[in-house]
This record gives structure tokens, sequence and C-alpha cells, in this order.
DNA sequence: TCGTATTACATAAGAAACTTATGTATAACT
DNA sequence: AGTTATACATAAGTTTCTTATGTAATACGA
């Protein structure tokens, strides 16, 4: 994560999301598509990324599969049926936390935003 | 603040912008106007509040002005220059960050939102 | 008028979620 | 051959909050 100072608290959600829309990934990927899709304000680090992946699992969000490559070892995340759950739950969570921000700020946001 | 999780790292913003918007506040009064504004959602805890008051302060984002009510103390808050410069990128970063997350969560955010 | 709720400030310990730093190792590119 | 990219992981330290605690005046209801 970094920068924005906001986007603390967000990291969970962001996996969760990119796992419902993409399939199975793996962290590294995780951290090229968040780049990508946020067109290079997200930057996902190694030091958040990885214990976060690992909450996700004690926790049963996700499952992990891993791939040899050769001779590196690749892991796979996927999305749970309860971590689907979690992360419909997290979407509505932030689209409702914007609603809060905007009428507390009094702010627009113009269509499309 | 609290349950959302979302709403770390707003705090500031927050009270940045009701100072803007109504002008000098005291500690207690800004806890009020987030929770009539954010129709309840937003509880302003007095352990977060008021290090993050003295924290502004210390800054040089805000004034304070100490009022004697009979025999109680109210300490007035207002945003100096900076104060107000920092207010303005505290808000544009939050619209930027929202505009983020859509990309990257690829969610819409109907008109009004 | 007495107890409770509200107003009004403040600080301290602990938890959560990061950042920064470090470590290991393979593969690709130049 | 050396640097960059891929790919995992952990640990120490920081920031920002929650929860708990403390003090005290004022308002209100029974």
């Amino acid at each position: 994560m970094q920068q924005t100072e906001l986007l603390k608290g967000t990291l969970q959600t962001i996996i969760l999301k990119l796992l419902e829309d993409h399939g199975r990934m793996y962290g590294y990927e995780i951290t090229q598509k968040a780049k990508e899709l946020s067109e290079g304000d997200i930057i996902l680090t190694e030091g958040a990324l990885y214990p976060t992946l690992h909450k996700l699992e004690a926790e049963g969000l996700v499952n992990t599969e891993t791939v040899m490559l050769g001779k590196r070892v690749r892991k796979y995340y996927s999305l749970t049926s309860s971590g689907r759950e979690i992360e419909r739950n997290k979407i509505r969570e932030f689209i409702e936390y914007v609603k809060i921000m905007q009428k507390t700020l009094q702010i627009q946001m113009l269509p499309g935003i």
C-alpha cells in the first residue's frame, strides 16, 4: 500500500475483490493487477501483502494451492464461499463508507464518481 | 471513530473540513457535528479526538482559544492558513482515493455518489 | 435533592495495519 | 557476468486508532 494513507484498511477488500473478479491468483500477480487497474497508484508492498494473505487463509476466506514452476514455488489463492460472502460485505461497506464521508464532508463527487 | 475500519486515516480530514465549513469549534462540538452530518455513523471517540487535535495544533494547522464557561473550560479550535491549505489537499486526496478504488475494484457508485 | 446523563476536557495502555528492512532464491535480460 | 524481475517470507518499528481511566461542572428527572 502507501502514500494516500487512506488506503489503510482497504488491503483485504482489494485482495478479496481481485480474487472474485479474476479467479485464482498468486501473490505477485495480485500486486501487478492492483498496480495495473489503479494505473500505478496502488503499490502493494510484500510486507503488507503476504501477512494479509496468510491471515485470510487462517480465517478460511481463501484456499491455497502451491505449484512448482521448474524449481520455483508459486502459491495460488482463491476465494472460499465464506471468503466470497465477506468480500461482498466489504464492497458494500466501502460504498457505504464513501456515502457517509460524502455527507459528513459535504462534498460532491461528480457522476461517474 | 470505529466500526467501518475504513474510517482509519480520515479523522484529520474530517476535523479539518468541519472547521473549514463551520468555523471555530470545540472538541465536543466536533463530535456532535460529525455524528449529526453522518446521521449517526461517525462516532468520534475522545481517545482519538483530543490527541489528534493536539497534534494538529502542534503542527500549526489549528489555533486554539480557551474560554471559561462559568467554572468550566472550553477550548475552541480554528484553522490556520496552513491548516486550510492542508485541508484542501486532504479533500482532493480523498476524492482521488475514491476514484482509484473505483477503478481497482471495478465498482460503480451511482450518480449522487 | 439526589442520582444519572450530558457536557467537556485529558492521558495511557494495548491492538491493528501498515512501512521499511532484510533474507532467500530462480529466471530473464543485456 | 551483472542487474532486473519474479516470487516467496519474516521481523522491527511506526502510526492510528480503541478501550479504559480520570477529573469535574451542569442539567434533568424522579
